[in-house]
DNA sequence: CAGTATCCCCCACGATACTG
DNA sequence: CAGTATCGTGGGGGATACTG
């Protein structure tokens, strides 16, 4: 998933935005740069389960996306920051209903 | 993709919601029944591609996630109508912000 | 009309090993 | 630490045929 995958295919804007945000992991981790930025192997620890391809990956498209900023920087050993860029933001924004929906309705917290 | 599948699995309510509405043609279907009701053949010609087997499919999943509605009427020849439930109706305007976002930010459409 | 019943395939995701 | 490189797999989805 990334980067206009099907090019004028959309048949609506919803339909648009689960494309960028369809991978398996892509939510977690937006809600967890919501919080701060992440290096990698942070994000590997907060996504228990993800492997190094796929949250490479992920990232990748998310980046490509204009989700997600990676900032390297020049030290040994080696340290990349992932952080959300303002489009990012306003994505999570728009996010933010849905994950009420959820916790009220499909896991029962109210409030 | 239906009810619970992941019982206590889920991270967020996002993570939740998105276990609801993961499949394929969900959102389109959701999008469809909120402007009315619609007959079985009607979806399908709404949803161009979609096959029966991944539409009947779909349509069981979101009946037992409480979004669906199914009234059989006892006519000759069958006619089954869908349609959203309150449910339904509160995860649509839930998903309303995204929409937004993805016509915006995706298609490139500003309002 | 509104679906099942089969068979099949692709690819997103996973496991493991290795590297600058 | 932050990734690539390879190989393998499962199941969601597609094609087609058939039925109450």
């Amino acid at each position: 998933m990334a980067t206009v995958r099907r090019p004028g295919a959309y048949v609506c804007g919803i339909d648009a935005a689960m494309d960028v945000i369809g991978g398996k992991w892509k939510v977690l981790i937006l809600w967890e740069l919501n919080e701060r930025a992440c290096r990698f192997g942070e994000l590997r620890r907060l996504l228990p389960g993800v492997t190094e391809k796929v949250l490479a990956s992920h990232l990748r498209e998310l980046e490509a996306d204009g989700i997600v900023h990676r900032e390297v920087y020049d030290e040994v050993p080696a340290r990349v920051e992932y952080s959300l860029t303002s489009l990012g933001v306003s994505l999570n924004g728009a996010l933010a209903p849905l994950g009420a929906w959820g916790r009220e309705h499909v896991l029962g917290i109210v409030h």
